[in-house]
DNA sequence: ACAAAAGTGTTAGTTCTACACCCATGT
DNA sequence: ACATGGGTGTAGAACTAACACTTTTGT
């Protein structure tokens, strides 16, 4: 086949091609990343986010949701192309590109897995450790990207359990842009949307009186997704 | 250097890492796109994107620099990463992944360039030919998140010269989004924003009674980006 | 009975939107 | 004087934000 390629084709370099995954889970409290300490060189032993190479004949897509996978044992979750890193010493062992993806998952369908058996940790956002390479700068971009999205698309939903409390999304609103809400109004908000589905069953163990849980109406949700729902008032000094 | 390259890396196979240049402008009527007739296989003599290979040693985006350079005479012009597409068969030639970037420049700025000679052209959006590899869903692509971003953020200034009346503004919109605009609501939001700074000149080319020419104020410009400015009323239904 | 969280109601202020109307000027 | 696009004004509807109050229930 090399004898039919173009020449400019012939002239190039190639290059590595690999993900990294940025995965997001809310545990009622914090919200939180997924890091592995790292078993090979370069950065040996330090936190880095999971990665893998893109194969031969994988689609990048593809190739994100099986790096996810092996770590999470999840599939079909929110999964999203945040954006390609490419500076030319970003990996000081060879010239690799880094495509990087963000992952919404609900953090208590996720099992270490054994091929990361007990490498894996959860850090909330503030309180995460110095990455390698450019990987603080993607979660970095991570975090601004979901607080954009989150802010106008209901997003969030993908970090909850298939039954959720208005109040514990709402809690998971406060984290996420770090700033109180008030319950009246987010009810309200929420409500009208029309993607919430009201259960008989309630939650009792943040109040005496209980709490209803909601699920999503996921035909509504697909429909709603992009339009633009405006879940938190005055966003723009929010999301730096 | 191979020697202490760890396993995994050695392991992996390179590939080939292309930009892709989605060059938007805007000639007064219509929006439009900025095609070369491709000079070398595979697809030559097809439209195409301008693209190029990224440099060994060469940054993502200043290698979408770069072509845009090369392509238009540009320099410092809005430019923006959009996607990576990595589909294994792509390139029916060599495993290639491509970074597309998207720019908005001016279109009276652009000047043919000696290395394109005459292999350029303006297509508007609509009557764009097809183009080669999965170059039209990178172009689809662009055209929504241009719209998406444009309904929130004043990015379309970009398109515009240093003065512009709003009577241009509001057209360019109106291209944009495929709908006509209430002028007199449009005057109102634009102004708001507190973006433009009244000329004293007028441009009497559309109207015997002339509109006056605004120009933008760079500094609130940069500083209000970010904020949600809503210029296109209803946009859900308008971003496809 | 009381504490504490869940949830409903109210109201003033702002922003939107759909209009009608006046303005400036070359012919 | 008049036609034509440029630009200002206005009023009702819709939305927002700030706040007070009622409900539920385990202790």
């Amino acid at each position: 086949m090399d004898d039919i390629k173009p020449n400019q084709y012939a002239a190039q370099t190639p290059m590595l091609v690999s993900i990294d995954c940025i995965v997001f889970g809310f545990d009622g409290e914090n919200l939180r990343i997924l890091l592995t300490k790292r078993g090979l060189e370069p950065g040996k032993g330090r936190w880095s986010l999971t990665g893998g190479f893109v194969g031969q004949k994988e689609d990048l897509e593809r190739a994100a949701a099986r790096v996810l996978h092996e770590l999470t044992g999840l599939k079909n979750v929110y999964l999203e192309q945040l954006k390609t890193y490419g500076e030319p010493l970003r990996d000081p062992f060879a010239r690799t590109i880094c495509v990087a993806y963000f992952a919404l998952i609900d953090i208590r369908k996720y099992q270490d897995q054994p091929n990361h058996e007990g490498r894996a940790k959860w850090f909330s956002i503030d309180e995460a450790p110095p990455l390698i390479f450019d990987q603080n700068e993607m979660v970095n971009e991570a975090c601004r990207r979901v607080r954009y999205k989150a802010a106008l698309h209901p997003l969030l939903f993908e970090l909850l359990p298939q039954k959720f409390t208005i109040p514990q999304l709402q809690n998971l609103y406060e984290q996420v842009y770090g700033t109180p809400i008030d319950n009246r109004n987010f009810i309200r908000k929420v409500s009208s949307t029309g993607l919430l589905v009201k259960l008989q069953e309630k939650d009792k163990s943040g109040s005496r009186r209980g709490a209803f849980y909601f699920r999503l109406d996921r035909k509504k949700y697909r429909a709603k997704f992009q339009s633009f729902l405006n879940f938190i008032p005055n966003p723009d000094h929010l999301l730096g």
